[in-house]
DNA sequence: CTAACGTATGAATATATATTCATTCGTTTG
DNA sequence: CAAACGAATGAATATATATTCATACGTTAG
């Protein structure tokens, strides 16, 4: 799966443990990547948003309310979330009402509560 | 499970979406560790240590070199890891070998490039 | 048409964060 | 004991980030 990479540099002691790291290495796209998508999971108000919309969905002047921050606040970092099509909207009037777009995110998130409750 | 609190406030459109959204809301404290937990993962050169140390253990130099950064900026990283207890190290003559302490944190990395990849 | 409302947005601000540099510490080796 | 090495650390810097404020936009109601 991986391509193995040969490490050029001679360090002092062993080689071999860089070279097999350096080989077994991600990609670095898979780890920008990677570490944007935690990033996004790793703020408490977007994680507010995110649980707040499981099973429901909520117009922006709601969310603002139930999370208790201010509109512009919550706006913001909703146009952060539709951006990685986290959620999604449709509107209604003159609200925007907002749901969920990516149920599989959910599972990061479960996965996520397991961790910091069992350990 | 989660205790339901009653929403105070009366706003113009429908209260209840709010009550109910305000009745299923995380624990402050569950949401502040899950954003810390994810917040972690959410930077690269992390990223990258944790997987370099996957089935592997390296002295700080070598990931370093591994990783292509200095060495200051990887023992800093290290030091946050070994707060959080993600990884442990023990110490061999003047090197200090880094190895994973939380093979649990693996599942949410992988489910991570699951996430990534098929979508 | 105008006022009111919900939302989006840009600028400003405050704060957090990652990396580098210089230095120190501890261990080992000559 | 002194020099060399690996690692840790604090300060400094650059950069990213979240929130607020003020305002603009679009829709609806009077």
């Amino acid at each position: 799966m991986e391509e193995i990479i040969v490490c050029e540099k001679n360090c002092n002691h062993d080689d071999k443990a860089v070279c097999i790291a350096k080989g077994a290495m991600l990609p670095e796209s898979d780890v920008q990547r990677l570490a944007e998508m935690f990033k996004i999971l790793g703020d408490p108000t977007r994680i507010k948003i995110l649980h707040a919309l499981t099973g429901r969905e909520l117009c922006v002047c709601d969310l603002a309310e139930t999370i208790g921050m201010g509109q512009s606040a919550i706006s913001h970092q909703l146009r952060m979330l539709k951006g990685y099509r986290l959620v999604k909207y449709r509107k209604e009037g003159k609200e925007v009402i907002y749901s969920l777009d990516d149920a599989h995110i959910l599972g990061l998130l479960c996965m996520g509560l397991d961790h910091i409750n069992h350990s």
